[in-house]
DNA sequence: ATCATTACTTAGTAGTGCTAACTATATGAG
DNA sequence: CTCATATAGTTAGCACTACTAAGTAATGAT
């Protein structure tokens, strides 16, 4: 009983802070006179350089129909460019264009409100609240609610509790070096998707490990 | 340095999840011809019954004029109803028609897959994840970036840690009743937003008695 | 009674979301 | 090699959301 309690208050919680999120973006974007989706697709592209614009519009949860208007939109901003995928002649290469990485670069990735809000918490509660969110946001994706975000439990250079060393008890196989629970990433420049089998034990092996409190 | 990482890495799972509740969002109000901002204004109109367009605007963190769109257009589907303030001729009390309360009733108010995602976490991590979101939500809206939400530990008639059972340890003024930390509401139809001095006082002894871990 | 304030509405502009109907390449089968 | 089919993206039409700016109407303080 107490345990709906607690899911539907967490959930709650996660409706009013997407609310604040959005709203946010748009006081965010009012001054370049950008859009919480513009602005998101200009994340991206810094996040993951050139991309087609069907991968785009997955990774916005938006039809390809949208995430066109939305690319047309920045092109005639001159903040992005469209190029034709030398791999494919109907595909089309979205990336940043000067204008757009000066725009993407002067500016703070999360509302400041929320990066103060997070700090006031305590070490062990960032890392709790940073594991659980990893924890849901794993689930969404492996029963296909989001797209495969870059996260490093599904990532096949991750090898977690490979080492003795209480503080950095993970190793990534990229850069070969050994890394604390705090550092786990939820979107890493360099991930490249394990194997469903591989993703599955690496993460079972995880859990095991991690003390649940 | 991995305190960083934490914050970062959270603020980015928290705009992954938001991203994720709006496209639902839309699924979700598709079958019904809904927007995501017309469901949000029933399911506020359910939670916290007749109010004034004002409110609903700050609560949805849009403009007056914004709101008041919406509003009409809600009205012109025969969901809501307005009528004048008795209290203020020029305001206008919004309130859900027969049809609106029927929609709001015939629907989940969180996607399936949240709540399954979130029901995958361990007791101690929702636990965990509930405590950290209400923190960090009681932090935003006490710096004013958000409306005050409708929380217990905001609220006139908590109190904190007033027995020894540890399973319900805070009691409700209200319900004059014992309840668990799991159970504390961040939004509950019967707050009332106590004294700035009384909610810090309170707050601090909820913080300084709840273990961090 | 008057004048500033407040609650809300309306209009204009840009952009978002959708589906449906395109165009243009790519690919696989015969 | 050709043709059907699939795929990548665009465009157009519709409803709606955001904004600001400019209204109207009721209120309240002098």
């Amino acid at each position: 009983m107490s345990r709906t309690d607690d899911i539907k208050q967490a959930a709650t919680g996660l409706a009013q802070l997407s609310l604040y999120l959005r709203t946010r973006q748009w006081k965010a974007g009012e001054a370049l006179g950008l859009t919480p989706t513009q602005n998101t697709v200009l994340t991206l592209l810094r996040q993951r350089g050139a991309n087609r614009v069907r991968t785009l519009a997955k990774l916005l949860g938006v039809s390809l129909a949208t995430a066109s208007r939305v690319i047309s939109a920045l092109e005639r901003k001159q903040l992005v460019r469209k190029t034709i995928d030398p791999a494919d002649g109907r595909a089309a290469l979205v990336s940043l264009a000067p204008a757009g990485l000066r725009v993407v670069s002067t500016r703070t990735e999360f509302p400041e409100g929320l990066l103060s809000a997070l700090a006031g918490l305590s070490p062990l509660e960032s890392r709790a609240l940073h594991t659980a969110l990893s924890k849901v946001i794993l689930e969404l994706q492996e029963s296909g609610a989001i797209e495969p975000q870059r996260m490093c439990c599904t990532c096949r250079f991750f090898r977690p509790y490979r080492h003795s060393d209480e503080s950095r008890p993970h190793h990534c196989d990229f850069v070969d070096a050994p890394f604390g629970t705090a550092s786990l990433r939820l979107d890493c420049g360099d991930h490249q998707l394990a194997e469903a089998v591989v993703r599955k034990r690496r993460w079972r092996r995880f859990l095991a490990a991690t003390p649940p409190d």
